[in-house]
This record gives structure tokens, sequence and C-alpha cells, in this order.
DNA sequence: CGATGTAAGTCTTGAAACAAGACTGAGTCA
DNA sequence: TGACTCAGTCTTGTTTCAAGACTTACATCG
């Protein structure tokens, strides 16, 4: 299979990798998240190829994961910001960052610390069931073709 | 900044993609959440080349997130499963595979359900907070720098 | 006016990664 | 004996990436 047939699968996971999965995308999101707008912005703070990061956030912008506005007309200038889908993979960023932290960081602990507003603490993600509310071990789940399911041989989820 | 230089990176991001950023890594991972264990199966599920599919589980293994480990002698064969450490990946997957399931499944629905054994009821996760175990909104966190931040012009988290 | 600076890119070039498929080797099955 | 299975390695051509030079349009400084 091709890395850019990713988007026909019917994988929802291949769905998503196909829009998040590249190279440097990932980075650029967490930039985004940190409130990062601006091309040079973005490309001082990840040291990645102007070719690239304009690839990726075009990409982005065309899956509407970010926005692209103009910001100022003369010279025209341009921001990137997060439209809701893509505020929508926070916790899958999240939780990366939660796994790095728990298996990466060094002795002294993690670089970063998340606090969520509401209750005014350090927090990790948990990961809990939208129909009992409790927190779901990866054991305990179980997978079942849904309604979108396709007869087919390959797996897909 | 090269690819290969991410793991030297203090952003736990960063040091995460170091491990499952490779293109196919997440999608062998999902199949090994769905319990294929074996290098052929593997290579017919997704329909990776061998070359790459031989690659990414080695770095799987080096890293910890797979164990190989032989389950005949003669000839030696080997299986390729989850660790503790590639269990706790199962939230950011399903979190991506939410994510997919919202923005990319057709009218039908999402290709494949996930069920909270415990509960008995399908699910979608829902990100909770680990100190007040309420839901977490994206804009409802801020960062600070943790106790491993380094001085450093970089972003990092 | 001319020089310098900035933002947001494009172009070029060589290196690395990927895709596809042939090949290998040890053992099994008919 | 010949075909088949599993778990790879090898080869070849294509694609992507990394690094940096170049471009365009405007702003400011002297």
């Amino acid at each position: 299979m091709r890395w850019d047939s990713l988007a026909d699968e019917q994988c929802s996971l291949a769905r998503a990798l196909a829009v998040i999965g590249d190279r440097w995308t990932l980075l650029v999101l967490r930039e985004a998240f940190l409130k990062v707008r601006r091309f040079d912005d973005f490309r001082e703070n990840l040291g990645i190829a102007r070719q690239v990061l304009a690839e990726r956030l075009a990409h982005l912008v065309e899956e509407g994961v970010l926005a692209k506005t103009l910001y100022q007309d003369n010279p025209p200038r341009y921001e990137y910001r997060l439209t809701e889908k893509g505020l929508g993979l926070y916790p899958a960023i999240l939780a990366l960052v939660h796994w790095g932290d728990a298996h990466y960081a060094g002795r002294k602990g993690p670089p970063l610390l998340h606090r969520h507003k509401t209750c005014g603490h350090d927090f990790r993600s948990v990961m809990t069931c939208s129909a009992c509310g409790e927190a779901v071990d990866p054991r305990a789940v179980e997978t079942h073709p849904g309604p979108g399911a396709a007869r087919r041989k390959r797996n897909g989820g």
C-alpha cells in the first residue's frame, strides 16, 4: 500500500494518519497549541525546512485543522489558527505527551506541565468511558464492526 | 532539525514521536491492538513493504513497546506482543481513532466500535482530568514549565 | 535615494526513506 | 520430489526530506 492512499482506507486511524501522520505535522500542531501562529515562528521553533513547513501548513489548512487568515494587508501576512476540528486533536496529543513523560522524561520529571484551569491543578489526562465515566483499561476494551464497516479482507478500525 | 535527532529534544511529544512517529508505526500498533502478532499477518493486513515492516518491528522491540518472543523452535518463529509500555499508547491511538470517526467516517458511521467490557457499552474515550475527574476542554488547559524544563530558546512540551 | 530588514514563501541539490518485488533458508505438507 | 509457509534480506527505482540560496513585496533608516 502507498502512504498517500491511506485516506481511502475504511479505517479511522488510517484516515486520521492521512491528515496528521506525516513527519513534523504533530510537532507543527504542538506549536499551534502553544499559541504559535506565524510561519517564521513555526520554522524557528521547530528548525524545520521551509518547504516542508509550507507543505504541512497547506495540508492542514486544506483539511480544516488550521485556518489561514490575513492579519495584515500591506504586505499580506497570514496566521494559522486551530479550528474546532484542530482542537479535537488535543486529547490525542496530550495522551502522547503524557506517554512521553511517563517513559522518556529524565529523572527530574516532565519538561512541561498542564494545568486544568477549571480545577486549578496540574493533571495528566485519563481516558474514561463516555458511557459509564470510569477510567478505561486497554485490556477491558473489545472491538466489533460498526455501521460503517465494509466486508473486507483487511483489518480496519 | 533532523528527524533522527528528535529523541534528543527535551519535549515529551518529540520523544514520543521519535518512537512512534514514523510512517506505518501507528498502523503496526493498531494491528497489535487487534491481536495481530506475526510478521506475515502484519504485512498482509497493512500491505506494507517487508523491509519497512522489519525495521518498524525491530525499532518497537528496541524501544520496549513490543516484545519479540519465540513461539516455535523448528524453524524458529517469533511473535510480537505489546508490552505494558505499548499498552500505554492505547489512549493516544483511541483518541486518534475517535477523531477520525468524528471527521472522516462516512454517513453510515464508524467502521469499528469499541466496547468497554467493564460496563458493557460501546463508548468513545473522554479526556478527563486526573485531579478533579471532570472532562477537560482544550481551552481550559494552560501549560507551564515543569521540573525537567531546561532553559532554552525553543519551545518544548 | 539606496541599503537593510522582515515575512512568507519558492527553487535547487544531494541524502535518506520508501515501494515493489525478487530472492533466501529452514522446515512442513502431499 | 515439488509446492508451500514464515520471516526475513537484497536490489532497484521513486519519493520525500534537509539545507540553504533565492524571490517578492513592503517598511524603515539614514
